[in-house]
DNA sequence: TTTATATTTCAATTATTGTTTAACTATTGA
DNA sequence: TCAATAGTTAAACAATAATTGAAATATAAA
């Protein structure tokens, strides 16, 4: 990963609103393969713009423009839902973001941070 | 580690020389109880400002104005030596914000990585 | 159809960041 | 002491980023 890149996508998760949607994200994420359990609304995990901007009290437009920032950086993808768009956390960007970090910025100095697999 | 304090150690890694600063700290430590090769010119680890300065190719106030920028996010400290200031990467702080990323945003989610130790 | 809901886009505005230049402080060495 | 070196600070400016409110688009429901 080239450093251009990693300040993009360290940006794009530095900022208040935009590290509280990733998070939220996070906790409906819905391992691929597995189904949910009965009673889940949204096939697939993720949440509706709508939904993320009621949880942390932000304006529609506002958060549309943190989404789309997001979205530009990888860290969120999203799909169409009737009238809704779900938008769910890209788990694997996040990865390669956190091991450029860990072997770029930590090196083999980061002793005691290794990373699994 | 709260929201509020991950925004701003992110945000003092999401600009092109601070991480870049941080990469060339890293690059130069050397971990605490271990002494350098003969002929080594920091003890201690980590480069005078002016040579971060040279390496990077940015002014000497530019440089000043981002390093004061990760001080206070602790992400690098600094001793002064002679006329010189000394900085280097604070990696246990850098530790800690991979360590949340890792586990508040990847979650159990994030199954191959893991934090180890 | 018409109306209501969900979201995005745009323009205007405000707030935050980063760069530059010049002045300032501290330390060393002639 | 005086000049040179190393860094920091401050003010002015330029560039980016974020918020707001209104208008536009798309889908669904009456």
């Amino acid at each position: 990963m080239e450093v251009e890149r990693v300040v993009s996508a360290l940006s794009a998760l530095a900022q208040e609103t935009r590290l509280q949607v990733f998070r939220e994200l996070v906790k409906e994420h819905v391992p691929s393969g597995e189904s949910c359990a009965s009673g889940c609304t949204s096939v697939g995990g993720g949440l509706a713009a709508g939904e993320l901007a009621k949880r942390l009290g932000v304006s529609a437009s506002s958060l549309s423009f943190h989404l789309k920032e997001m979205q530009w950086n990888e860290l969120v993808s999203s799909r169409k839902e009737g009238r809704s768009v779900i938008y769910s956390a890209n788990l694997p960007a996040m990865q390669g973001l956190l091991a450029y970090l860990l072997e770029d910025c930590c090196g083999g100095a980061c002793g005691a941070a290794q990373w699994k697999t």
